[in-house]
DNA sequence: ATAATATATCCGCATATCCGCTTATAATCA
DNA sequence: TGATTATAAGCGGATATGCGGATATATTAT
């Protein structure tokens, strides 16, 4: 109970939802997440490490880029609430925004 | 994403996940989810309370005892996540005693 | 009205969590 | 090696959250 407890918690804040919301779609490194989300480098780092800890983001690195995704090996919940994430999270305001931030970075400069 | 973030704290407290799981089943009043659960009367009304404000559950006075049920009317994000949970934590070692010890309370000593 | 029962709310305490700035660490290049 | 870039982690501050005992409120019976 406690471990799904985590789970949630891990979901239970904004700044992470909209991280989340973000990596549903590809890997993105911390510095795209960053000026995606126009936040400051220590917080995004910091929700990452949360969700990673948490158990919802792996990461690799590649040279000085760190690179986070969503969990391939997650627990039936875990992949029951992805798929609840995504139909859920895809039309809000928020989240379309920031998809279409992203996608103005990706054509002109992205870190890699 | 805040309402969500919102929806997702409520359940990221294990208590809170116990009780919502015992409401899965069937309307419970606070004396009952008391019993079950071991907790004193003011750590579950606190957490009914919460669960209530967060959208989760409705009540309805029936003399003294206050009944707490899951809302019929969630939007899409909660039903889902409630399908999830339904599925999730039923097998859960916890969730089973938890009803075990429903069962026993319903045969013999209940308040209603 | 008083007493009993059920439950909501208050209270103080301890701990957790979020924030952004600063510093430490990792990787790369000259 | 030192300098630069990217990112993790530390830090202090403010706020939120969980706990259980005590008190307030609601309902019912006498």
């Amino acid at each position: 109970m406690k471990t799904i407890a985590r789970l949630f918690k891990a979901l239970s804040d904004e700044t992470r939802l909209r991280i989340l919301s973000l990596l549903l779609y590809e890997e993105l490194c911390v510095c795209d997440i960053m000026a995606v989300l126009q936040l400051p480098q220590s917080t995004v780092s910091r929700h990452l490490a949360y969700l990673k800890n948490a158990g919802w983001l792996d990461d690799r690195r590649c040279g000085v880029w760190m690179y986070y995704s969503i969990v391939d090996s997650g627990n039936s919940l875990q992949k029951s609430l992805l798929e609840s994430l995504r139909e859920n999270l895809s039309g809000l305001e928020m989240a379309v925004a920031d998809r279409e931030r992203l996608c103005g970075f990706s054509q002109h400069n992205r870190c890699a």
